[in-house]
DNA sequence: CCGCATTTATATAGATCGGTCTATTCAGGA
DNA sequence: TCCTGAATAGACCGATCTATATAAATGCGG
């Protein structure tokens, strides 16, 4: 019952470029993990560089939503803690074999410039969340807060797999407190 | 003049695997980027496979060596801060393209089981140096410590791409010491 | 019920993949 | 000198890769 042929076809993708990788990720497993003939997939996507272009595109605009749905429900002066919890909330569903961006980054650097160029502007996309939110909490020091905690966020991405997700999560929390308090009593 | 082909064939395949993925790059193009005809590197390594774990293995034995160096050179008290910053040269000197380790990992995740839990000791290893030398520090809360500054270490290895490497461990040196330092003030 | 777009089924193209094989050359040590 | 080990050159294997072409079947809205 997926909405479209076209839909499932991304979700099924999606699923399958996270765990196996994108160069081990055929086409013919795609279309066949998704009960669909490999014409239909190029009827809807030009290549497998734009299905892959899509994919990640789809990934990342529900990943923005998600942080900036918590920003907004934030009491006032929260909205910083907000979207650290958000991130991490992230990380414990959808982010078990690691983040995806990081993962093209790689395989695409030297490969694709379209796909590394998306993936880096997702990262640039989560630093300006991060930089939107500190200022909008009226937190001194904000780039290099900011900054910070997009270090910290980072870290916990590559952390879940040598830690668990449990560990990963609360150590990064405690450092995110640290981190924000430290900016607190700096005079500015 | 290489020491040996199969060093040659070793620093090559390193090289290439690090800027354009592992399944990215074929056997073909590491020898003839190697100047070497195929059946060299099937006399030296059984399969691609088993050259990714030498690969892997060396890079990673070089890794651990150079923090040793640096924890050994440390004075009495300093160890752990020379290891954070013997990790950032290694940043500046061989990482501009990322974590080897977290790309093997994320590529063989479910395609190399014997690949995939090398990188992993890779990455246990680290935090087990960083333990050590947290311990011979001294310090308090050694375990949530020393995971905290491996966060903190895995963060800047991805923030090298979006920062820049000077502002990443610029960055990642400010949250070292207020790690550090936090630890240091909160009673055992 | 018709018309049209989507999907199916298949066949194919050409390249590349990892890996094997044989035949040959060449240098160095016993 | 002879022998052995290493490297070369290049053909070859089956499998897989992305992508295209074509024709039949399907389903749905008007």
């Amino acid at each position: 019952m997926p909405a479209s042929k076209r839909d499932h076809l991304m979700t099924i993708a999606e699923q399958l470029f996270h765990e196996q990788g994108f160069h081990a990720t055929g086409i013919d497993r795609i279309v066949s993990a998704a009960g669909v003939v490999r014409m239909t997939l190029y009827n809807h996507f030009s290549s497998k560089e734009a299905l892959i272009l899509a994919v990640l595109e789809a990934r990342h605009q529900r990943f923005i939503d998600s942080l900036d749905a918590a920003v907004a429900r934030a009491p006032a002066g929260h909205a910083t803690r907000a979207l650290t919890e958000a991130h991490g909330h992230w990380l414990e569903a959808f982010s078990q074999h690691g983040c995806i961006m990081l993962k093209a980054m790689g395989e695409f650097a030297e490969h694709s410039a379209t796909i590394h160029a998306m993936a880096l502007r997702a990262k640039l996309d989560l630093l300006r969340r991060i930089e939107s939110a500190v200022h909008r909490d009226g937190m001194a020091h904000a780039s290099s807060l900011a900054r910070q905690l997009f270090t910290l966020l980072e870290g916990s991405n590559n952390t879940v797999a040598v830690l668990g997700v449990e560990t990963a999560l609360s150590d990064t929390r405690t450092m995110v407190d640290m981190v924000i308090g430290a900016a607190m009593r700096t005079p500015s």
